[in-house]
DNA sequence: ATGGGCACCTGGCTGC
DNA sequence: TGCAGCCAGGTGCCCA
């Protein structure tokens, strides 16, 4: 489910219950996650207490008193706040229980998440040390965008997605950016002269900032709270709108392949 | 350096 | 109904 707007909604939904409590118990049901949780890992966390709960890029960063957990929800992850009496269920990967009684609970169907360790400052972690910056920081202008794309012939879609050029930006948000920047995601990152790259660089933050507004628009159940994730497809302009008539132009939105990942455009109003 | 492709998994949906 | 096949919101890593 997550992309950069529901993982913020994440950290912003579980900052406040963990911030200032102290770790009393780690469960860790299944250790093979994308990378193996460390092994020792409970051991490091328990007794320290939280002091924030921190994102970079779509990684979520537990920083304690004495090193920090780092996690990631892959494609299917999600963390919740539960009480000790909920029961555990199917994927139910670890708990982190804080002194209140509430849990950290990990489910992950896919298992593409982690749950990792960093002794250090988390950003001297190799996953986290070469990325590109946050989409929604002023570091994040036409001006970069445009400078480090010189010269790439790979497409700006898949540039765009690029965490060593810029993080956080997932395949909806990719097609969406570039329909509203009227950009075809198969131009040559290097072939996109300077005012549609601010173009774009201001739909990229509108778009997250507006999901991340609402509370990560892909996430919530269309019809109630069943739990089940589904997506706001409405609030969708052409992500998973193949053949449908563009909101601009009626002509059929178009679905490709891109770097193994679908790509949806509109083949009149993106050049 | 750059770009392409693979890998890691489970589950839901489609079509025969 | 059963089942094979395909697809999915991520991203690190290996290879040419």
């Amino acid at each position: 489910m997550p992309e950069l707007p529901e993982v913020e909604t994440t950290r912003r939904g579980i900052a406040g219950r963990l911030t200032a409590h102290r770790i009393d118990e780690v469960i860790i049901r299944e250790r093979r996650l994308r990378w193996p949780v460390p092994a020792g890992l409970e051991g490091k966390l328990t007794g320290k207490t939280i002091t924030g709960v921190t994102r970079r890029a779509k990684y979520l960063l537990m920083l304690t008193t004495g090193g920090s957990a780092i996690m990631h929800l892959g494609m299917s992850g999600s963390l919740r706040i539960v009480k000790p009496d909920v029961a555990v269920q199917k994927h139910d990967h670890f708990d982190i229980r804080v002194d209140s009684g509430d849990i950290l609970r990990f489910n992950d169907p896919r298992r593409f998440g982690c749950l990792l360790w960093s002794a250090q400052d988390p950003a001297k972690h190799p996953l986290l040390a070469r990325l590109g910056p946050e989409p929604l920081t002023e570091a994040f202008d036409g001006h970069y965008l445009r400078t480090n794309s010189r010269g790439r012939k790979i497409s700006i879609k898949q540039h765009l997605m690029n965490s060593q050029v810029v993080v956080g930006i997932g395949n909806i948000y990719a097609s969406e950016s570039l329909f509203i920047a009227g950009i075809h995601p198969q131009r040559a990152a290097g072939r996109i002269a300077l005012d549609r790259m601010e173009m774009l660089v201001q739909a990229v933050k509108s778009v997250l900032g507006e999901s991340i507004r609402v509370g990560g628009t892909t996430l919530r159940d269309f019809y109630g709270s069943d739990g089940k994730p589904g997506y706001f497809r409405q609030s969708l302009r052409v992500y998973g709108r193949d053949g449908e008539p563009c909101k601009k132009c009626d002509i059929p939105i178009r679905q490709i392949v891109q770097g193994q990942r679908s790509t949806f455009y509109c083949p009149n109003c993106q050049h």
